[in-house]
DNA sequence: AAATGAACCTGTTTGC
DNA sequence: TGCAAACAGGTTCATT
């Protein structure tokens, strides 16, 4: 479910619940794991400890503590929530936080896909689960030339790489089909291929796309929603997303389908290209098209 | 080493 | 209508 704008929504919600020095009075794992085991040992390291802060890492939102860090990362299916007084707990309330200032969280997580943990901080930079994240996509060193330099040779499609969380974080299944298409870049294009022009395209896009869906609440498709239960509106802004048969917005051809390691991905064959440089060729050299068109195969 | 596919789960949608 | 298959926002592990 949750890429990095929805990530960043909940992390939002969580701060506006959980103010600076609010402590947690009680913690409650209604199973023993999610993903991985829950930290049943570690539990009185939280317990009565004042929440400094809460921070967004990739998709992982972190509740920093003086000596922990807590860790939660929705996975496919996970979502927080304020527990109403008169509310039951459901069968997939994993886990329960009761707040020093009377309220209570909830973790729920149908499929069990996401991670709860809590990290004593000599350890943190050096766990495994943030040791090899790359650059946020906002942040200065996600520039062209880190791009440049970091796909050069790669072979993979330039979604499955946009999607790498070790080349660049937060960017999830939804938002690389949506990045490359207002990129202009087909999902196809073999990532040690991509051209400088490319590059600043895409990262321009990347950036626009998550900013946008952050401001528009995220996107709220199946069973998403924010700390708040309200519902982000960015799943009304999909060009290409889910829309599989239907006409681009751009020039009208059927938005294409198909599964690129694993994952469903659409674009539009006529306005992504694979080569910027056979888009030249067609123009410079009219003549050749045919013999360019049956080996362009995007 | 890098790249691909399977596996981890449950719930919902699609197709026969 | 009913049931089975397909599919879903992510990450990690095994295999090639």
């Amino acid at each position: 479910m949750p890429e990095l704008p929805e990530v960043e929504i909940v992390k939002e919600g969580l701060r506006k619940v959980i103010k600076p020095g609010v402590t947690i009075e009680k913690i409650q794992f209604r199973r023993k794991d999610l993903r991985s085991p829950l930290p049943t040992r570690l539990k009185n390291r939280i317990i009565h400890q004042k929440i400094l802060d809460i921070q967004r890492r990739a998709k992982y939102i972190l509740f920093d503590f003086e000596n922990v860090v807590m860790i939660s990362h929705l996975g496919m299916t996970g979502t927080w929530r304020v527990v109403a007084m008169d509310q039951q707990l459901g069968l997939h309330d994993h886990v329960v936080l009761t707040l020093s200032n009377g309220k209570v969280l909830a973790y729920n997580d149908p499929r069990r896909f996401g991670v709860f943990d809590i990290i004593p901080k000599p350890g943190f930079s050096a766990d495994k689960r943030f040791c090899h994240l790359g650059p946020e996509p906002f942040s200065e060193t996600f520039d062209v030339e880190y791009f440049w330099q970091r796909s050069r040779k790669k072979v993979t499609a330039i979604k499955t790489f946009i999607m790498d969380q070790r080349f660049v974080v937060g960017v999830g299944n939804i938002y690389a089909s949506e990045a490359l298409y207002r990129a202009g870049v087909s999902p196809l294009l073999t990532a040690g291929n991509i051209n400088r022009e490319q590059i600043t395209l895409l990262i321009g896009a990347i950036q626009q796309v998550l900013k946008q869906s952050i401001d528009a609440g995220g996107s709220s498709i199946s069973d998403y929603r924010g700390v708040d239960e309200v519902s982000g509106s960015f799943q009304d802004k999909f060009l290409v997303y889910g829309r599989a048969g239907e006409p681009c917005h751009k020039c009208s051809r059927a938005i294409r389908a198909k599964v690129i390691s694993g994952r469903s991905t659409f674009w539009c064959v006529n306005c992504q290209k694979t080569s910027r440089k056979k888009i030249t060729e067609q123009k410079n050299y009219g003549h050749t098209r045919k013999n360019l068109s049956s080996t362009s195969g995007t």
